[in-house]
DNA sequence: ACGTTATAGTTACAATTGAAACCAATTGCA
DNA sequence: TGCAATTGGTTTCAATTGTAACTATAACGT
């Protein structure tokens, strides 16, 4: 149990960060810990990383997207998106073709086991997010939606 | 420009995840975004990792921690650490010596051109910080902050 | 004091990720 | 047309990270 510490300079001299009050930081640790929460629920139970059960998820909601697409709405990169999906070709859990107006262009969509799959970890994803503002009061929840809202808006 | 794109199921059927409306996400997305913002800041400048300019950070606040303290107050692993202290005293950022009666125990702190380097990232890190709270009204800052500190708390 | 267990930190190896180069198909346009 | 530039996607190689094993020291219990 290290106690309290003597701060390095009590002086304001090199005005060190505050860590454990630094926004940034308690982000990255907050959206750390809650998409790890959800990751050990899918990743015990089907062989699947969160990179792959995102592409899944976009692909629940629109069929027939091609790669890049997929990339747009998941908010990955190409190479992570195309390695991704080999996987998830490879387990028989997205059907790929090709497009029929542009050989370059794959045309994805859930077969139908990933729709089992998907059927499944839906309900648990939610589930963790409806956990983490259960602790929350209503009126912090809707405070929260909207400062996300104005941070994540593109036009700064 | 894929405007509007069918969804996959009208009825709930299959009751899809959005994305963009998932909490985990959205967090990730932010705290990915934030973060790599201000990395950008020091990673050109200097050739230093997100790790770690933590371990600096900490190290500038608390004298003399062990590489087990910076550990727990950085939220890294042992090994990230470990790997993160040998690149910064290899490049004379961290001055490492023994403890004196536990000769396992590192004593770790800031060399002089850390220091020096510390000096000048930790006012860009707050500047990045400023101009993200600077999207929010006041009003909004201080729910933030609320919210972050009930959703960051251990007892659950 | 002595053996067992625990702790601090590093190393080794595998798995993941990132960046650039690459291939194939398509588009733009002289 | 034909050829340069662009786009969709994959591959390759290096760098980063994660996990387990390991070394050294210290603490504990008898």
């Amino acid at each position: 149990m290290p106690a309290t510490r003597k701060p390095a300079h009590i002086d304001a001299e090199h005005a060190p960060l505050q860590l454990e009050h630094f926004l940034p930081y308690r982000l990255s640790i907050l959206s750390n810990t809650v998409s790890q929460t959800i990751a050990m629920d899918y990743q015990s139970r089907y062989d699947i990383s969160m990179t792959e059960w995102r592409v899944m998820a976009v692909l629940a909601r629109f069929e027939g997207l091609s790669a890049r697409e997929v990339a747009e709405r998941t908010a990955m990169d190409k190479v992570a998106v195309s390695r991704a999906l080999s996987r998830l070709v490879a387990a028989g859990r997205v059907d790929r073709t090709t497009h029929d107006n542009d050989k370059r262009r794959s045309v994805l969509q859930l077969s139908a086991a990933g729709w089992t799959m998907h059927d499944e970890v839906a309900p648990m994803a939610r589930a963790r997010e409806r956990e983490l503002l259960a602790r929350l009061d209503p009126e912090e929840r809707v405070w929260l939606t909207r400062i996300l809202d104005k941070l994540l808006s593109k036009s700064h």
